[in-house]
DNA sequence: ACGCCAGAAGTTTTT
DNA sequence: CTTCTGGCGT
């Protein structure tokens, strides 16, 4: 194909962002206005003109990583473009450079669950009590610390009090667990190359010579390392291009720092901006439901979204009883939808949190609809599964202790706990490997003999599979994994022949044949086989074919379908419980229900339910702000009786909480009882929701919701302090 | 060493 | 309402 044909049906800006060839550029790409079309073409263009061996572009999920090099190579734009998420981009530039970052190349990936016992451990060499150090709070602040790239020894130095000195601590363990097992979690993949680049000048200039071109998709959910990963490969030759949509930012929980996006024309000030502003994609009537619903937030760009797109039907608002009444209305309309010739491929539905897809698969195996579920994660983290990734996971890397110890007495073989603490003990005392104690139990002297006699037997296993794990066929190696070890048996024994466990034991086979076919000619298929499963994402394996797709909002993102269901609109569901103290989560919130209303290409169907149970008890539930902000927009309102027009009123009265918060004065002193004191220095009464802004002396500036914070004003003698 | 049972705890999103 | 964990009994 030649290079114009690649031109020619494109817009103006599209082309311009295309054909931009060197300097920072940045492609603001509203939802829906071709982005994916535009970064690809531009990715094919730049392999025809600089080769496509120059040219990396990172993607935010493997499936679109896999969907761009599909489509370059339909474009006839040649191979040896590298495509990957950062995720796996860092993985396998950490192999191959492993010496130079310190590590074995054979190193292993450590999910959450792996972290989790990892950081137990630590928790229990710092000897303290898991129960007053919560493994779960410690992860999530280990998590931020790399995220802002703070090494432990900085993190004690700048430590303000004993809590998070103890952090500190635990976090430093932490770290030495992970060289001991010859591990990264998915924190360090990123990390380790971004200091890498920082440390190693020739290194860096290898890869800016190789990767002269880097495209970067997603950019408003980077976060410091990412941002620094590719800020350092295009320090020399400054070809960098970003593309992305602030109003599309729902990462910042995992660090992703919107900074990024909002600050790349002073980042690089001589870069050329495009904005991409007609939508494609969606009607006119879903558009202006999205564009009403983002207006809300204050934080925000201002950006004119249009389309040449027709009117299309009405956006339709359901109302129903219950979570299950939900979840029987939307598979009906679904059945209609599909009667009138609707594929079901077409149709997806979003919810906020997982838990939802319960009632929902229920529904639809009512009604015999079919349905798949965005959740390869999920897949991977199940027991039977982890268990048998676990043993070759050992075979690659014997250094890898927690899965030793996972698999030492899976399926059960008499290995116990106290055998189990008495080898580790010696292992540490003796500054060797658990795993070299394994094939020489008889040395370790504390073992009683029949013990010893049972972790020989183990070791002789281990041995058998090391044999076969040299094999390069990655489905056999699994096979024989399954069989020799035993764990086929196991499972099918103890689900007695019918559970799902047998299933997914056979779907791990067959996706260990997959990666067969699509590799041939892999050094390492095993190493590459059991990196690529560590880093699937959600929906990875959606393949839109005859079924509806099932997911969070998070894994919509990127994707689109004819016709979107939004279940839930409730407070506390969307937005979250967890936004509701701060104004900066709430508008991630609001974005989240964005991105899944732009996904729609022409129908577009919310939902909310009155009641809904939660943890056992049911709770009668509280309308999203968001269907409030929707009010400009003309969105049908059913209610369960079929009723028309049951459009939602405005919340009639002020909540006792706003009322009292109208005596409230910007300046007096405020009272929370999680950050004490502080100053009242912004009332802001023009959203859905009245916002308070405290600035704290030790907390910095943070801003509630009077609707729900605790958050109250300091009264001095009947009166405020001024 | 293993398996069962009772009780507690859990409130989101994911590479 | 679940899922996991820890303790206790065999």
């Amino acid at each position: 194909m030649p290079a114009e044909a690649l031109l020619t049906d494109l817009t103006d800006p599209q082309r311009e962002a295309v054909t931009h060839r060197d300097g920072p550029l940045l492609v603001l790409a509203a939802a829906g206005s071709g982005k994916t079309r535009v970064i690809t073409r531009r990715a094919a263009w730049l392999a025809t003109h600089v080769g496509a061996g120059h040219v990396l572009a990172i993607t935010f999920t493997n499936k679109a990583a896999e969907e761009m090099r599909q489509r370059i190579a339909a474009l006839g734009a040649g191979r040896g473009l590298t495509v990957g998420t950062f995720h796996s981009f860092c993985a396998r530039l950490l192999r191959q450079h492993a010496d130079r970052a310190g590590i074995e190349a054979n190193y292993s990936i450590f999910d959450q669950t792996d972290r989790g016992r990892a950081i137990k451990d630590a928790i229990s060499r710092c000897e303290l009590a898991s129960e007053a150090w919560k493994p779960s709070n410690v992860e999530l602040r280990i998590s931020q610390a790399k995220n802002h790239m703070l090494a432990p020894d900085r993190m004690l130095t700048e430590a303000v009090d004993f809590r998070d000195q103890t952090i500190a601590r635990i976090y430093a363990q932490y770290e030495h667990i992970l060289t001991e097992n010859n591990a990264l979690d998915f924190d360090d993949l990123l990390l380790r190359v971004a200091q890498l680049l920082d440390r190693d000048k020739a290194l860096r200039g290898e890869l800016e010579e190789r990767f002269a071109y880097v495209l970067v998709d997603e950019y408003q959910d980077t976060n410091r390392a990412q941002y620094l990963i590719a800020r350092r490969l295009t320090e020399t030759r400054r070809n960098i291009c970003a593309t992305g949509d602030p109003d599309q930012s729902i990462y910042g929980w995992r660090g992703a720092n919107l900074a990024n996006i909002l600050d790349f024309e002073s980042d690089y000030p001589d870069a050329k901006v495009v904005r991409l502003e007609q939508n494609y994609r969606s009607t006119r009537r879903i558009l202006r439901a999205a564009d009403e619903l983002i207006q809300a937030n204050q934080r925000r760009k201002e950006k004119q979204l249009w389309t040449e797109n027709p009117e299309g039907v009405g956006v339709c608002g359901f109302i129903y009883d219950d979570a299950q009444d939900e979840a029987d209305g939307i598979a009906e309309q679904i059945a209609r939808l599909h009667e009138r010739g609707r594929s079901l491929g077409q149709i997806a539905i979003f919810y906020r949190v997982n838990a939802m897809t319960r009632v929902l698969e229920e529904a639809f195996r009512k009604k015999a609809l079919s349905y798949q579920i965005a959740r390869g994660v999920e897949f991977y983290n199940r027991r039977e599964i982890k268990d048998v990734l676990a043993y070759l996971r050992v075979m690659v890397n014997p250094s890898d202790e927690i899965s030793l110890v996972r698999i030492i007495n899976t399926p059960a073989r008499g290995i116990g706990k106290t055998t189990i603490d008495r080898l580790r003990a010696h292992a540490r005392e003796t500054g060797r490997r658990s795993i070299d104690l394994v094939a020489a139990a008889e040395t370790v002297g504390n073992l009683k003999a029949a013990a010893a006699k049972r972790i020989g037997e183990f070791a002789a296993l281990l041995e058998k599979l090391r044999k076969v794990a040299a094999g390069d066929s990655v489905r056999e190696i699994v096979e024989k994994t399954l069989s020799l070890t035993g764990l086929e048996r196991t499972v099918a024994d103890q689900a007695g022949g019918d559970s799902d466990q047998v299933g997914n034991l056979a779907e791990l086979v067959s996706a260990a044949a997959e990666y067969d076919q699509e590799h041939t000619d892999q050094k390492q298929p095993l190493q590459g086989w059991l990196e690529q499963v560590s880093l699937v994402s959600d929906v990875d394996k959606l393949d839109g074919a005859g079924a509806v797709s099932l997911m969070t909002l998070h894994a919509a993102k990127g994707l689109e379908f004819d016709v979107v269901f939004i279940a839930g609109l409730e407070e506390g569901l969307l937005p979250h419980l967890r936004s509701r103290d701060s104004a900066d989560e709430l508008e991630e919130e609001r974005r989240l229900c964005f991105v899944g209303i732009t996904r729609a290409r022409q129908e577009l169907y919310l939902s909310y339910a009155l009641y809904r149970s939660l943890r056992g008890s049911t709770i009668r539930t509280v309308r999203s702000p968001f269907v409030d902000d929707l009010e400009g927009a003309d969105v049908e309102w059913h209610d369960r009786s079929g009723a028309r027009d049951a459009r939602p009123r405005r919340r009639a009265a002020r909540s006792e909480a706003e009322r009292l918060a109208l005596r409230w004065r910007v300046g007096q002193l405020m009272y929370h009882p999680e950050y004490g004191t502080g100053r009242l220095v912004r009332l802001d009464r023009s959203g859905s929701r009245t916002m308070a802004r405290v600035r704290f002396t030790a907390y910095g500036e943070k801003s509630f919701s009077v609707e729900h914070t605790e958050l109250e004003a300091v009264e001095i003698d009947g009166d405020f302090e001024q």
